[in-house]
DNA sequence: CGCCCATTTGAGTTTAATCAAAAAACGTGG
DNA sequence: CCACGTTTTTTGATTAAACTCAAATGGGCG
């Protein structure tokens, strides 16, 4: 949260350089988008409440915030994360109201993208547009792999693929290094992404810090033993196609 | 599995005019798959397995499908339903592997789309990429309302809702009416959506059963009491998106 | 008809939830 | 920098939901 704040889209395109090599031009059209008005928010806010219309797309320049869905009895479930370089879904297009709310973390940094901003991305750099449509399908990657988690694993395991995803994730945005990467979720709320209670979650921490697996504590989580936690949550990074570095892609425009 | 034989891409274009009204030469684009190799497949036989190669999309004609991913140790979970008239998520253009599996409920019919095809489908035809995309962010939808469903709903209220998204999905594809609709899972295949075991599904039947809102034999899913399912399931079909008629649009060339 | 798979049922167990309360950490203003 | 109130985390005891194991029943199909 202090570091990128000088290059503000340096996680965006380190993320997408994960997807498809961008060339200079690729680079300065994201860099365009700076224009665009740039918002603060406080932690633990709603940044986009369900039945909101959608006008414009976030893009989360730092902060982390999720997605999530409530009952009408007041239930409610994480449903995604939004890390710093994310692009929320650009539903903008089709879709006319949100089915679901988004809220922050911790505080965050964001650009409202409008239509328009997000077809000239998309449309006139193809590889570009590539880069995104690969995002879509890793997040698609990561919703099954939370089903399969949420109907499938037990609590311990659910927790340590947890972990190694978001580990993973923010390595890719280098935000991780080393073992150790930022994590402000409060047990609440990885309560709410894991379908435990919070008590359930407390204890099944112990037991990962018991086994010096992890450490987390005020706000950073530290892998001391990441072999065994991705045995634990059978955790295999294939799914993030994270692996590419775009190398299949030169970046020539 | 019967009517829809004789008009093999009715389901498809039913569906997509949930999202996009579509003129003639849409509907031709549509029809020019057939030109494609059609294949059959029998029932509980996999499609695609994990780690396959990713060269053809594959659109499901008749039949019923899912999704699934398994864990190391053989525990198996459905991520996602296939029903007639879906084109599995074109991810030929970016993905090189499968992340999951595909297996047939029923005995199938698919063809086998090459790039090539789903390219011209797509890049010729404005109003068909639309529709596309529109079920692409359906899809994203119903998977996360199957993680808040694993995550915050108990075994009644989630069957519940299980059987309301299916019932509406069959009755967007012409495959359902008057609260009747083909529903061809076995127990253990409910389990396995459901992150139940066939046990309590079976249980969890019942008391529905008993309490007179569904009746479901033989393959057929009969729903009694269609509010008090959506009740219990805290079913909002808005999410489905499926109530536009694509209205919006014309469907002048 | 008989075999195999799917479903049902019961009993006992396990996991995780709930309820309740204490302890620790955090943030804020004095 | 400390005292205070708030939020978060921890812990224990109890309960409930769903699982497992086991066995019986039922249906469909060759």
């Amino acid at each position: 949260m202090d570091d990128q704040e000088r290059q503000p889209f340096s996680c965006m395109m380190r993320k997408l350089e994960h997807f498809a090599r961008l060339s200079k031009t690729d680079k300065q059209a994201i860099e365009g988008i700076l224009s665009a008005p740039q918002k603060m928010i406080k932690a633990n806010r709603d940044l986009v409440r369900e039945g909101d219309a959608v006008e414009y797309a976030i893009l989360l320049l730092d902060g982390f915030a999720y997605r999530y869905k409530e009952l009408e009895d007041g239930r409610r479930q994480i449903v995604g994360f939004f890390l710093p370089g994310d692009l929320c879904d650009f539903n903008i297009f089709v879709l006319e109201e949100m089915d679901h709310s988004i809220a922050t973390i911790t505080a965050a940094r964001y650009a409202l993208l409008s239509r328009c901003a997000v077809r000239t991305l998309i449309l006139d750099r193809r590889r570009l547009m590539h880069a995104l449509n690969w995002e879509i399908l890793v997040n698609a990657a990561i919703q099954r792999e939370w089903i399969l988690s949420l109907g499938k694993r037990s609590a311990l395991e659910r927790m340590s693929h947890l972990f190694c995803e978001l580990y993973h994730r923010l390595e890719a945005i280098g935000l991780a290094d080393r073992m150790v990467c930022p994590f402000p979720l409060t047990q609440l709320q990885l309560a709410e992404v894991s379908g435990l209670s919070s008590m359930h979650v407390s204890r099944t921490l112990r037991q990962l810090r018991a086994h010096g697996i992890i450490d987390l504590t005020r706000g950073r989580l530290s892998i001391k033993d990441y072999d065994a936690l991705c045995e634990i949550g059978m955790f295999n990074p294939h799914y993030l196609h994270l692996d590419q570095v775009g190398a299949a892609l030169d970046a020539v425009d």
